[in-house]
DNA sequence: GCAAATAATTGATTAAAATCAATTATCTTT
DNA sequence: AAAGATAATTGATTTTAATCAATTATTTGC
């Protein structure tokens, strides 16, 4: 599993519409609603029903599942992705997770059932939001994978390795989530992800300015990532 | 998330061959392999050459994901099921995770590139397959959140149930496979595994006669799935 | 059917991380 | 800029489940 650090990210460069027809597009956009989000703000409510499709234009968002007591991220959704494609899934017109904006934010939303019919009349679209979907399968199980075997220095080099590698592209990046956010990434407490990003600062592997997080010992960290 | 017990199964009913052609079932039947396997013989392995989908005709199988030290049961495939799904996503041609039969099965395996086309020129039944790729997410969702959120009990209630409910669809019936491999459904350890199981027996939310495991009391097992 | 191997069980100990509690820092609002 | 609110940090304690170690069942191969 090298090079595998359980990125929670779902990143969709693949570009969907591009297989869509004038006439599609068109219909597209003529019903579609493009809707702006506050960080912290919910862009869709576990539960709730789906009647659109939802795609992050732009900012930064994550998805989870909750219950009463918990919460658990399932991924990291950049721009260029999509929220609430489970929900395609017939006769399921409930969002199976919830989604927050992690900073302001834009998204367009598509009728779901127009989404569908576009999806049910052109196979070439149909078959890059396969791509998407497996492609975000695939992600989220080396993440279960990650959260359910490692320890918590793994699973924090995982997370930073994330979002470095595939979310803001850049070893240097401001974290401007909170702690507790950072804990519901990496599944830890709070005060534990606190402890475990205090250890990678002091061996050198990360600086902390404020909100700042630059990674200065990439190679450790995958060391860690993958056992060491 | 009432009803929601992390249902680690894959109960694809929804059959996607009924969408293609006489020409199209045709092609794929020219082209299937159809292999046999013994229990807890490996159907793929993570990291080999994908060249086909794999789909369940006859058996049981899990799909985990493996490093050198641990495993992780994903997901359990009943009959009618599909392994391997995932790697249909374009550039990915290798399996993503490994699967091994927990019953003897019997197996057909379809050419990639051929199922590829098929749902790139039939757009009915690329829809079908993002059913199945959609319903699979949310159960491994629900399954990666009772994984991370609950303690053992709630685990081993929601896979009780699961194996009940969606796999033998019977209160009562052959829990052939080892401890170990509960274990890993789990993500607890065998030993842990045996405990749980033997306090529910204690109090009389099953019964274990052999390799015979009956639920007794489902509703107390619910209660435990959604906390209590 | 018996021996060896494998699996299941039970108890004792340890370890990892959660929780609890208190303090300090930072941000917001006026 | 001050006050209050929220977030971050640190230390102490507790909890859960893993690990370790030993024993008992059950399979499997001959």
């Amino acid at each position: 599993m090298e090079n595998n650090h359980s990125c929670s990210a779902a990143t969709d460069n693949l570009c969907c519409f591009e297989e869509l027809t004038e006439n599609e597009i068109q219909l597209l956009e003529q019903n579609k609603l493009e809707v702006t989000y506050k960080k912290g703000e919910n862009i869709c409510k576990q539960g709730a029903f789906a009647s659109h499709i939802i795609y992050l234009c732009q900012g930064l968002a994550k998805v989870y599942i909750e219950n009463g007591t918990n919460s658990l991220t399932l991924k990291v959704v950049p721009r260029g992705g999509f929220i609430g494609l489970t929900s395609l899934f017939s006769e399921n017109n409930i969002f199976q997770n919830s989604a927050m904006a992690y900073q302001d934010s834009v998204v367009r939303m598509f009728d779901m059932n127009l989404f569908r019919k576009l999806i049910n009349e052109n196979a070439a679209f149909a078959s890059q939001i396969i791509n998407i979907l497996c492609e975000n399968s695939v992600q989220i199980y080396n993440r279960f994978f990650s959260l359910q075997h490692k320890q918590s220095f793994g699973r924090m080099a995982d997370i930073l390795l994330c979002l470095s590698d595939r979310i803001f592209k850049t070893s240097e990046f401001d974290l401007n989530i909170s702690r507790q956010e950072l804990a519901d990434l990496t599944g830890l407490s709070k005060e534990q992800t606190i402890r475990t990003l205090k250890s990678f600062k002091d061996d050198n592997f990360i600086e902390i300015e404020g909100k700042t997080l630059k990674i200065t010992d990439k190679n450790s960290l995958l060391d860690i990532s993958n056992y060491g």
